[in-house]
DNA sequence: ACTTGCAACTGGAAATACCAGTGCCTCGGC
DNA sequence: GCCGAGGCACTGGTATTTCCAGTTGCAAGT
């Protein structure tokens, strides 16, 4: 079997930070320490703690100054989409009933899926709407395999995008498709309500066939949220569930 | 005077790197050449390098795996967010007429906008609310001074944003401000269509104001695709000005 | 012809030394 | 006593070197 599971210590070092900053450990405001002690501190060469300071300071959490110091932000205000999916696994994590950060998610994917779609129903060709059926059917057959299911998942909603002709929105998706693979956490997501999900994408697509923007976008929003809501109810059963079960 | 403008010299690399990759000199699929031998060639040192490819690989711009290589990938596929900055800047810089890819950015932000403030309708508080108006008083009085303009401008579309009470919204915003505010390039968009943007914003407060969320999308759809079409038509004028006087 | 294993690549990590900004703190002049 | 200039002791940034650890492919032995 090949590398597995394997992270780098970099990357592990990347997640202690990232997780001590945004669990409120290491204060926004107040400055990291020196990286010289900071390396010794955690275990690594220095090297290995630039790098993961280098990468917290593109998902906008940290900002070092040469000479000065390195500080911690507040990353409301300063990180990057990037992090919804760090906060959201935790939430999810947590074991937390409220998930709340994981609605506001679903929430900002709903939002934006409703237009996307309605740029679908005016740019769309006959052929990349034929090409979505054909995805559609495929990934019925695929309904027993959690993993695979995700997968198709992923790759259905990356067509939908691409029809809409917007390399913006593209890469938005590239963003979130990334981040919700990464985060196995979020997988259950996709896993709690595959038969309610694969009927609404069946309207959605009858909805885009009809070529009315507008009325897409209305009611392709409405069936979201209800397919949403109804996730989101499943995914506290599932952790209620678990969360009695071992005792 | 302090810093300024001084680049760091992993900064530059990275940029060049990423230059090559999005301009198509570094062909997607194909493998980077190995670290040592590049970071010659650039003159830069293997550590310099290193922490250059790891930028672009958090911007799922290439893949490193220990043993194989760095392969360069398709940015389409895989490429975040924050790479639109550049492309658009790219578009810009280019003095191309087309700026198809600004069109585009700013489609994005018109339609998450126009969602925004729907959410906002439902959810503003009346203090919020006061606090936007205000706000607006005081940005006019900045039409006169485009670098302050642009940071109000920036800090407006936050409180926007904020009083929709949506986290992940807030980080997605966080993003596409941080790279509007990071290419100057950009702010062109911003410096060239002042009165009518401030009419604009003064029109879909009171939309908000009337708390009807499906109407203010609606109008301020509409609105904002007005806004962006005639700022877009001043950057074109612009652009061929420029393009036409230093002969 | 197939398998096995050993190099010779690749990237990952470390230790060390030095460069370059910042800021405090002291010392000297006023 | 106050104020400013300079130095020193931090900070992060870069370079160099050495070694570790996967991956790949060629080549020798079966």
């Amino acid at each position: 079997m090949p590398t597995l599971n394997k992270k780098t210590a970099a990357e592990t070092t990347t997640d202690r930070l990232r997780a001590e900053i945004l669990g409120g450990a290491l204060a926004a405001g107040s400055d990291l320490p020196g990286e010289r002690g900071l390396a010794e501190t955690l275990g690594v060469s220095r090297l290995t703690l630039r790098s993961a300071i280098a990468r917290l300071e593109t998902e906008g959490l940290v900002e070092s100054v040469h000479g000065s110091g390195t500080r911690v932000l507040d990353y409301r205000e300063s990180g990057g989409v990037e992090l919804i999916g760090y906060l959201a696994a935790e939430s999810l994590a947590s074991g937390a009933v409220p998930l709340g950060l994981l609605a506001e998610l679903m929430e900002l994917r709903r939002l934006v899926a409703s237009e996307v779609l309605a740029l679908v129903c005016e740019r769309a060709s006959d052929g990349e709407l034929a090409e979505l059926a054909d995805h559609l059917a495929w990934q019925r057959t695929l309904a027993g395999d959690p993993e695979a299911f995700m997968r198709a998942d992923l790759a259905f909603a990356r067509k939908v995008v691409r029809a809409a002709h917007n390399l913006a929105l593209e890469l938005l998706y590239n963003t979130v498709a990334r981040l919700v693979a990464a985060e196995p956490a979020m997988h259950l997501a996709f896993q709690s309500n595959v038969g309610q999900t694969l009927a609404v994408y069946a309207r959605l697509l009858e909805l885009v066939r009809a070529r009315e923007p507008r009325r897409a976008a209305r009611v392709s929003g409405r069936i979201l949220k209800h397919l949403d809501r109804a996730t989101l109810a499943r995914i506290r059963e599932l952790a209620e569930e678990k969360g009695s079960e071992p005792c």
